[in-house]
RNA sequence: GUGGCCGUAGCUCAUCAGGUAGAGCACCGGAUUGUGGCUCCGGAGGUGGCGGGUUCGAGACCCGUCGGCCACCCCA
């Protein structure tokens, strides 16, 4: 079978999915509109450069897992991998830093990774971003914030933030020194990803998922010794507002982050209920990455999470929305003056009842069948035209759930009084 | 890029010493003429991922390939 198919990592979201997914959109944009975020919506493809300058030239991430090819003029293009470097791009493009801006934005992601559990080439991530605020109430804000979308979804039990400080670019330069001074002298010791990685990126040497590394580095250096002291006092002062509003943290001072534009804070939400990929959130400080890209020096902080790792955590603990049925009211017609009246009556109901779902049976098929689409809707009331009806001028309205069918289960309805009967049939119940 | 497991109807799976496939759910129709949900009956739907090999004969054995899942790497 040659049937074209999705490409690898990619994935359909399909119906059932979509309502869930809908509903945490809504909690994030209501959440993020409860802290004046504002929406900002930019391109999924960027050049090339933005990326390279902005997570870091010798990162995996570009030196091979993004999307890159060369547009019809030969310029290299990249399919977003993340949004922070295109969110800097537009706030300086578009003059938005000359004030502090909280921004927020939600879209697809593209990495080219072998696809796992919470894994996917096209992903989706909503970000989260507050510039031009270099104090740390801005860190506690946004992890205040991240930490209420988890109440609200029901899954705070289940996550737990993760904390450190990685410094200033100056002092995170003096530990890098001395951490692989350290380590060269253990250089045999060292499993394999590690001794490349003291080479290109020597801090991801510190979450090592190698126990025998993980214990090789209870010797060495520690990252807090080496902080500036502004670096020191915005942490202390970050885990003073934290502990006021109540957010429990775990202090991980071998958290490090993967894209090079971090300093000072850094955190992440993990769970233990997703498999190997446990981060759900994470994010950091930014001072340095505007002016890296062209603007003025502006500070900034901000996180990403990822939604289909959000959605795997409602599952795993049990906080899937309640699917709604996908009707409220079903027409059923039989025959074509009645399918001519029951159409031009099912827009009037819609005209008159915002929101209200109204699905008209389509193609035919017998009364039995017509019937069983009804029950299978999950509507809770039909309406029937057929030849008596509209040689009546009636409707015939029945109830489909049992708790409606104590009333009359069925009645015959003047047309001109439809709407009424219905509103006060559908006053009732929930 | 590396490793492990897996690939039979839309979905979940079964069958068999290797002799050209079945169940449940879903779908469609019927069981009194214009009425659903339960039950019963019937129907449609699979070149057993694809290619090659072994064999008289393979979905079942072997090889390759593609795809899926999980893990490493890395990250949301």
């Amino acid at each position: 079978m040659s049937n074209i198919r999705a490409i690898r990592g990619m994935n359909d979201l399909l119906p059932d999915e979509t309502t869930i997914w809908q509903s945490v959109e809504t909690a994030v944009r209501e959440l993020v509109a409860s802290y004046g975020y504002a929406e900002i919506r930019m391109p999924i493809v960027e050049h090339t450069e933005l990326f390279k300058r902005s997570i870091g030239e010798v990162t995996d991430i570009v030196e091979k897992e993004m999307y890159t090819f060369d547009d019809r003029n030969g310029e290299s293009m990249t399919l977003r991998p993340e949004g922070t470097a295109g969110c800097v791009r537009a706030a300086i493009q578009n003059g938005l830093l000359t004030t502090s801006r909280r921004l927020w934005y939600a879209g697809p992601m593209f990495r080219y990774e072998r696809p796992q559990k919470g894994r996917q080439r096209q992903f989706h991530q909503v970000g989260v971003e507050a510039f031009g605020v270099a104090t740390p109430d801005m860190d506690a804000e946004v992890i205040l914030l991240s930490a209420r979308l988890w109440r609200q979804l029901g899954v705070a039990d289940s996550v737990e933030l993760q904390l450190n400080s990685i410094g200033s670019l100056e002092a995170r330069a003096a530990y890098r020194d001395a951490l692989v001074a350290y380590l060269q002298q253990h250089h045999e010791a060292l499993d394999e990803d590690s001794q490349r990685r003291l080479q290109s990126n020597p801090l991801r040497i510190l979450d090592s998922k190698n126990p025998e590394t993980q214990a090789l580095l209870n010797g060495a250096p520690a990252l807090g010794d080496y902080l500036d002291e502004e670096s020191r006092s915005d942490y202390a002062r970050l885990k003073e507002l934290l502990d006021a509003a109540g957010v429990a943290y775990t202090e991980n001072p071998r958290l490090v982050r993967g894209l090079d534009y971090y300093n000072k804070t850094v955190f992440e939400w993990v769970t233990d209920r997703l498999g190997a990929q446990g981060t759900v959130c994470a994010g950091g400080r930014y001072d340095g990455l505007v002016a890296q890209l062209g603007g003025k020096p502006v500070p900034a902080i901000g996180f990403a999470m990822g939604m289909e790792r959000l959605v795997l955590l409602l599952e795993a603990c049990d906080r899937l929305p309640l699917t709604e049925p996908e009707a409220d009211i079903y027409v059923v017609s039989f025959g074509a003056p009645a399918q001519r009246v029951a159409m031009a009556a099912s827009e009037r109901l819609r005209d008159t009842f915002a929101g209200l779902r109204i699905v008209q049976h389509n193609g035919g098929g017998s009364f039995k069948s017509q019937m069983k689409k009804a029950d299978k809707s999950g509507a809770r009331f039909a309406l029937i035209w057929g030849e008596d009806e509209v040689a009546a001028g009636t409707v015939t309205l029945k109830a489909l759930r049992s708790e409606d069918e104590q009333q009359p289960a069925q009645q015959s309805v003047a047309s001109e009084a439809l709407a009424d009967t219905l509103r006060a049939l559908l006053a009732t119940g929930n």
